[in-house]
DNA sequence: CGATTATGATTAA
DNA sequence: TAATCCTAATCGC
């Protein structure tokens, strides 16, 4: 399930269960066995997230670039693993723990160069403390097109997919077929704090759960995350009631509120 | 049990 | 714009 949070939280895993490590990498399904032969029980220095790419890096530096796409995932389990079911690209074994990875767009070794130019062709990523929302909004004043497409572009801002861009916009009330140059300063300033503020709940709790608590009457912990959305999926509008457009923008399906988000 | 769908992105045309 | 890649869960029959 991988937008930006997924990634950073994977990140973060690696690094206090196997950094420091020295594991062993295997590629039961073979398609990365040469990279995972040559680093195999070689020391694990640290796990890095930018948007939706991670970064693990090796002693000598040597970088194993993911990228899980559309359905790609990392499965924990306590070591030794059980043996491999099905289609595992990679395997790492730390002492304590392991983890699976299963269908990734993108597994490759690369240099630190190769890692720079990556992260450079990137936008701001939200969830980096340092991210500077001055280059996203030049990107969205000066572009042309729909907001709802320039927010899943990557170079645009790094880490929103699909589900965030439908409930960022939400949230702000913009309809995601406004253009992006039509889009306000103190408009775009609600969005960046918006985004910031809904990546950090998904990374803390590892799902995307965008409704406000005062809107719904359970506790979150009690909604299913289907239902913890004001448009993504949703048959009507979670707020009003509305029923909700949904139809193909950018090469996905996009969700909108007509009523919360006029056009 | 086959078809469809999915929180993605690149490449070719 | 369309085809393509990769895997697993869910849906319909």
């Amino acid at each position: 399930m991988p937008e930006g949070h997924t990634l950073h939280r994977l990140a973060r895993a690696l690094n206090d269960d196997v950094a420091g490590e020295a594991p062993a990498l295997s590629s039961p399904q073979g398609r990365f066995a040469a990279a995972a032969a040559r680093l195999d029980g070689r020391p694990l220095v640290r796990a890095e997230a930018y948007g939706k790419h991670l970064f693990v890096w090796f002693d000598g530096d040597e970088v194993v670039h993911v990228h899980l796409g559309l359905y790609g995932t990392f499965v924990r389990q306590p070591s030794p693993p059980a043996p491999p079911v099905g289609q595992v690209r990679l395997r790492v074994t730390g002492e304590r723990w392991s983890y699976d990875l299963r269908g990734p767009t993108r597994c490759e070794l690369v240099t630190p160069a190769d890692r720079d130019a990556v992260v450079a062709r990137l936008g701001p990523d939200p969830l980096d403390r340092r991210a500077d929302p001055e280059r996203m909004w030049r990107r969205l004043a000066k572009g042309r097109g729909p907001v709802g497409v320039a927010l899943m572009d990557q170079s645009v801002v790094a880490g929103i997919g699909n589900v965030l861009r439908a409930e960022l916009l939400f949230i702000v009330g913009v309809h995601p077929s406004r253009q992006a140059r039509d889009v306000a300063r103190p408009t775009f300033d609600a969005l960046w704090e918006v985004t910031v503020a809904q990546l950090r709940r998904a990374y803390r709790s590892g799902r995307i759960i965008t409704v406000d608590p005062k809107e719904v009457g359970r506790p979150l912990s009690r909604l299913r995350q289907e239902e913890g959305r004001y448009v993504y999926k949703q048959d009507v509008c979670r707020r009003c009631g509305t029923p909700v457009q949904r139809w193909p923008l950018g090469a996905r399906i996009a969700y909108a509120c007509p009523t919360c988000q006029p056009s």
